[in-house]
DNA sequence: GCCTGTGAAGCTATTCACAGCT
DNA sequence: AGCTGTGAATAGCTTCACAGGC
């Protein structure tokens, strides 16, 4: 089909999946562009141009229908078969990782977590069994884990980073504030909550600068994703 | 100064000004754009038009001069006088968040937090006393808090962001997985964790259909971020 | 009349490539 | 020789604007 969907885009799809699932729960059948668009404060050309990408049509008299518009998203962005990710670090961080996500998709679970704490091994954490990091590889290569976490200190990133893409995982979500080193192929998102709440900072201040100096209308907003 | 910057540029200065801050850590005082680039796994011109987009000026013998930069991004990005920030939701989320922060910035503080359960009211966690949602606007006015991050669960996102904005907050790190609804002239961070978990999980399926299909030299790499 | 699908235009961000410096 | 600073080129993303359909 499609044969590439940018960063972006993937993130939008997302975001329309859950407004479908939550417009089906309402029983609304169809949609129109400018409709999607507000709830997931876009613009209907931006909805339209997401579709189009994805090859999906609606009509002009009725928009989008609700239902297959989501089973095409779900087919292009969800896994079809059980896809299953590994968490590395049960702090706090973890922790309301593991909460957050559990049961959440279907095809998609966190099915290990990992520790150096020796206090943790053995334990089950929301529903997750705890390892010690030493068994990572043979647990990765069992259940054939391809999404690895980590929630670890900066300082133990990078060798968790390491283990991981030597068992195969092939994706990798960092909260660690340490550019890690993988090599090509293997895709990681960055997640820095200190960088977050810098930038927050900062444009709080500017919103503020800007109300003073005059009544510029600055639509500040958002990040570019982003 | 420079009149604006943008998203990706801050977020890029942020990772700058933490590698100089470990370089000076190790009495490196010079340090040349390819250098900088390969720590933050950038390229060397994308150092230069960022420092140059900031003003900043190296020499072409020696590079750019570590202390002096450090402190010019500082000026930047950092607040000159104390801004305070405020927590909606403690929980695992919300903990994490205060063991990350407190004390990181010397002018960046979480001076509250927030809570609906009332046996978490009056009690201290990392340093942060914790109050009732009740009691937000006024701790927001008196204490002058320009930043607020909301941890809270979906259903009361949006409710939390307007007391937030009323009570005269500019900027909003949001965890909720709710596009929040603000005046313009407030900016809004989300960070949605399914999301990019989601994202990772798409993203690693890529990489291993990539592979199968052939050896294709896919440079599959970290967000745009966005 | 109001919608979708989409080429074309417009923006923003990144990279190239090279003049100028030391 | 190897670096910085930067105009120009390129790539990537979003919005415009309108043809075509109901």
């Amino acid at each position: 089909m499609v044969n590439s969907i940018s960063y972006k885009t993937i993130g939008r799809l997302i975001l329309y999946w859950r407004i479908l699932r939550d417009l089906l729960a309402q029983n609304k059948t169809q949609i129109h562009s400018h409709e999607l668009a507000a709830q997931a404060k876009l613009t209907a050309a931006q909805v339209r141009r997401d579709l189009m990408t994805l090859g999906y049509s609606g009509t002009p008299a009725r928009g989008y229908d609700v239902v297959g518009l989501k089973e095409h998203i779900e087919k292009f962005i969800f896994p079809t078969k059980e896809q299953r990710a590994v968490l590395a670090g049960v702090g706090n961080l973890g922790r309301a990782l593991l909460k957050f996500f559990q049961g959440r998709r279907p095809n998609l679970r966190i099915v290990a977590s990992l520790e150096t704490n020796p206090e943790k091994f053995g334990g089950m954490i929301q529903g997750c069994p705890c390892y010690s990091i030493e068994e990572a590889t043979r647990i990765i290569r069992e259940q054939e884990i391809t999404v690895g976490i980590i929630a670890v200190p900066d300082s133990e990133a990078q060798y968790v980073a390491d283990v991981f893409v030597k068992a195969g995982i092939r994706g990798i979500l960092n909260f660690a504030r340490t550019p890690l080193h993988v090599p090509s192929g293997i895709y990681v998102e960055d997640v820095d909550l200190a960088m977050s709440l810098d930038r927050v900072a900062y444009f709080a201040r500017q919103a503020i600068k800007t109300e003073k100096s005059e009544a510029d209308q600055a639509v500040i907003k958002e990040r570019g994703e982003e």
